[in-house]
DNA sequence: GATGAATGAGCCTTCATTCAT
DNA sequence: TATGAATGAAGGCTCATTCAT
């Protein structure tokens, strides 16, 4: 039996994982996990502030640095001049849209998590601060390229935030599919000129 | 006193479904669907198998009738002939949409338990069907249009199933957002183009 | 074993009772009384709102009884011309005080718990609140009388809260002494003249 | 980074000071004092025997210290002549009792966690224990200047103590009132005549 | 069928104290 | 001595479900 070679800390990290996955947030349970880690339930509290501490220490570190490199990626687009912007009309580069896959796939499970199991923590709208920030840019673009044509004022914010909100949708369930890393970057490409296509075909009908 | 004219059978229905919306299935708490519906948590079992049965009471006939009308959206398309099929492109009629809107409208709240409270009931799949179906029907009517030319058929499948995810959860979306219901169809009409004209860009590129 | 004629309510007030009297209330534990009371510590919960809410079955309807007494005991008072009032100078009648006593006899352990063991809860402040009526009804007294001579302002009313709050302290002191109800009531009729001769001799040092 | 110049057994007498002021004995929590020390739990132990121990450890001394000057004072009252006795009739001579105000407004926090941290550890009696005393000598005194005449013994020890109590505990209102020390010093002046007037008038009725 | 009690398990969290390094 | 982990128990509270009347 050549096991717990780990810590007591990085065998509660990956038991938590584990059970919230399996479980989510709110039905994990502390005692289980404890547990399968082979300690006490307090051994948790040891090293955690509680159950969110605990769910926090997966998930935020990821987060964080996702969140920075979004960031990112979007300043670096808006920085580019009129011309470049709306030759790739809002479409992420090949280059910038595998750096984030590939970060999502070195930390796989930490955004399993984060897309299905952090209901109940502070997480809980993860996808919709991306979505938030991935409109807010989207608003600047067409500040460079001009205001879009296709549809009402009243109705673009809605609308605009919905498909986002899909693209992204369709982002992490290439995730939740359990692709391989590279097969996944293919389908994002091919989802990127979906979805690419059909922004421009309801917000700049007449741009083709 | 002439209050509680609704039996206990409705009232037990109707804080469900409020206790239900607020909390999450497994979040919600029998104890108190009973006391706010002024009886005890027995008078739930006399009437309901358990909590799943509950749950299933308010939500299994909708999703029934929905899945009835759905299923016969998708044959009468598919009893087209080829021509209109092709000509129409895999658009619902604008009338066979505002149908299926016009239902969800009808029985909001229980929609809104199949999209977000049914997580530990046989329901959390709900999604996933309406998916699984409407890709069945995609499939035969690549058949008759012929098979697409843009994707290689290995990631067609995957990719298929991905956007038709999108579809859908953009129409909940919609729901979600809490808009009415004429206006729910107009974002209808064009989430359905933005859709269309994507899935035709990456499946069928040289069709235009 | 003629045990257990009671109801279980019953029993948990008893036991309930005897554990707070014994440890007070934040030690006091709800699993013990449940096991002293032959029940599960959720039968607590099925016919209190929580641990304060057993402590309060306990003792609120004896605080509300004793509260309207005693302040129906100072009206009366404050209601007599100001010979009468300045007659008894400020000293109840023994009539009034062995009615309160009295009272407090009938529910002795509802008091000790009140006065011994009720840190953590809203009864907390008991004492002080029967001190600050106390207070307020002396400083009406004082309108009719004429104000005291012998402190000067600013001392006064910290005086007055402290020896009145002496007064009672003293009275509970007789009640946890556990002396006879009659005894009882003698101690506390030289208790008044030791208190009413003091608080002449600060506060109207001339009037003899 | 010049701080914690004191040392690890100042700051944990500190913090645990602060805890116990706060939240009193039982509540206390020996992880908190430990934390806001900045050092482990069993930096406690290696110090004080335990939780009790760190208690004693702060307020032992200033118990000692004070009994004994409580004791000599009552021992050179009670080494008067009897005139002089009599003429002071048990009253502290302002001297005195001016230098147990000083000694307790010296180690304010000590007295403090006394009167009103205290339960749970043997120094929960510390006020009965001053009574007692207080009593003691008392006794000494009676026999010196003659028997009480006002009162039957068997009701005289009772309300010896009763009395003595309220005494003490209106002292100790003045200190946790927060006053200044002058303050409190004139304010003790006035408690005094009001107890040595009371005490006169119940025990000696006849002796004015 | 209605009521309210009982069951039995589980939840997260906190504690004082001790052990091993 | 300092550190941090482990121990072992208990805390209040809530749950879905069943039983007895």
């Amino acid at each position: 039996m050549a096991k717990q070679i780990e810590g007591v800390y990085e065998r509660l990290l990956e038991c938590a994982e584990q059970e919230f996955l399996e479980k989510g947030y709110t039905e994990a349970s502390l005692r289980n996990i404890a547990a399968n880690a082979n300690t006490s339930t307090n051994s948790i509290y040891v090293r955690f502030k509680d159950k969110e501490g605990l769910f926090t220490a997966i998930v935020e570190p990821v987060v964080n640095k996702l969140m920075e490199t979004f960031i990112n990626v979007q300043e670096t687009f808006h920085g580019l001049d009129k011309e470049t912007q709306s030759r790739q009309m809002g479409q992420y580069t090949e280059g910038e849209m595998d750096k984030m896959l590939d970060y999502m796939y070195d930390n796989l499970n930490a955004f399993r998590l984060l897309l299905d199991a952090s209901y109940g923590t502070r997480f809980h709208n993860f996808v919709d601060e991306l979505v938030r920030i991935e409109v807010e840019y989207t608003y600047k673009y067409m500040e460079v390229v001009g205001r879009p044509a296709g549809v009402e004022d009243a109705m673009a914010e809605n609308l605009l935030h919905i498909v986002t909100t899909s693209y992204f949708e369709g982002m992490f369930e290439v995730i939740r599919h359990g692709m391989g890393r590279e097969e996944a970057k293919r389908y994002m490409r091919l989802l990127g000129k979906y979805h690419h296509t059909g922004f421009s075909a309801i917000f700049y009908p007449d741009s083709d």
